[in-house]
DNA sequence: CAGAAATTAACACAGTCGTGTCAAGATGGG
DNA sequence: CCCATCTTGACACGACTGTGTTAATTTCTG
């Protein structure tokens, strides 16, 4: 038997070296030759374990939907159900590098997705994901209100802070987007 | 003296046509040669308008800035503050095919932006834009609420409306749009 | 230690890309 | 009509792309 090589790890190894790249150069950097560099291995071996290009990029912004879900998953706090919220909410923001690293991957993929026929379900699943999330909470923070429009606006909200704070991370842009939201949340109830 | 050529008018044609391929291919199949097709001329005709492809696209990326500010800008109406305000700001979502059509190329530029040194300065320009927009805005209509918090709120929702009016167009959520922009104006004053 | 299989290395091929060059064509003032 | 000048067509160059193919190298099981 050959070298036995944990294909999972290789697989978010390859993934995360493409986040890197897409960093660097957006998702039209994000070549076969371009990530094997990056990574430290041969174009053959990537092509090993991602035989298309195709397959590379949708595990990458598979594995952002991932972490993202999973992060918001396993964010549970004790406190009034506001204060759970609150904190649920604010996983979705780029709040620290690693977030914000993860954000402009994930925005990067979201124009990608919008020309390709194989990146466009993802983003949906993940846009869905986050509509859920904010109709749910809409639905238990303010069940009076009309849950279409404040569920409209509260993930408005999320994905223009989102968008801000990635485009310009100021001194004081995180403080004032919790605030935003705290507004925000503070207006539902 | 040779053919006359209108040389802003084929510079506007050629920027059109670059959008087409925006929508069609994304900002990285915005080639030479594919815009040249697009719009039916040499690939020799075009360079000699836009020498490099850097210039298309910085013009291309303009074009779309500068039709947005002139439409708000001659967008006035009569009626009360709350009525400009909130017409001026209906102009801003994608609630049309045009607008729907700039918004994308739009999105799609923001996205290229991220990583171009000549691209990201235009983005900053139309993004400031509104933002300014959103502060005076808030500042005349809930002169009594934080600015800076306000404003980022207004900001992100537009934002945010923008993407999802992109993202999903169904049936409603140009009205779902329109409902949550005046709800929220509504919870200003 | 042998051999089998997973892994990697090295090319090859056909496209497309941006950009440059250069000659042929078209056109309006004289 | 003629020619200067704008416009255009055609091609070349080097670099990059995704994807195959084939051979060599490494490594664990028996």
């Amino acid at each position: 038997m050959p070298k036995l090589i944990d294909h999972a790890e290789r697989r978010t190894a390859i993934a995360e070296a493409a986040w890197r790249v897409v960093l660097r150069d957006g998702v039209a950097g994000v070549s076969v030759r371009a990530v094997a560099a990056e990574v430290g291995l041969a174009t053959a071996s990537l092509r090993h374990t991602f035989p298309t290009q195709n397959s590379l990029l949708t595990c990458c912004f598979e594995l952002v939907l991932d972490r993202a879900t999973e992060r918001i998953r396993s964010a549970a706090v004790a406190g009034s159900l506001r204060e759970q919220t609150e904190h649920a909410l604010l996983q979705t923001l780029p709040l620290d590098d690693e977030r914000l690293a993860e954000m402009q991957v994930w925005i990067a993929f979201s124009a990608a997705a919008m020309v390709s026929e194989t990146l466009a379900p993802i983003h949906a699943r993940g846009d869905d994901a986050l509509r859920d999330l904010c109709r749910s909470i809409v639905a238990a923070l303010a069940p009076t209100r009309d849950l279409e429009v404040e569920s409209a606006r509260l993930h408005a909200l999320l994905d223009g802070l989102a968008v801000h704070l990635v485009s310009k991370r100021t001194a004081g842009s995180a403080s004032l987007a919790r605030r935003a939201l705290s507004v925000h949340l503070d207006s539902l109830s």
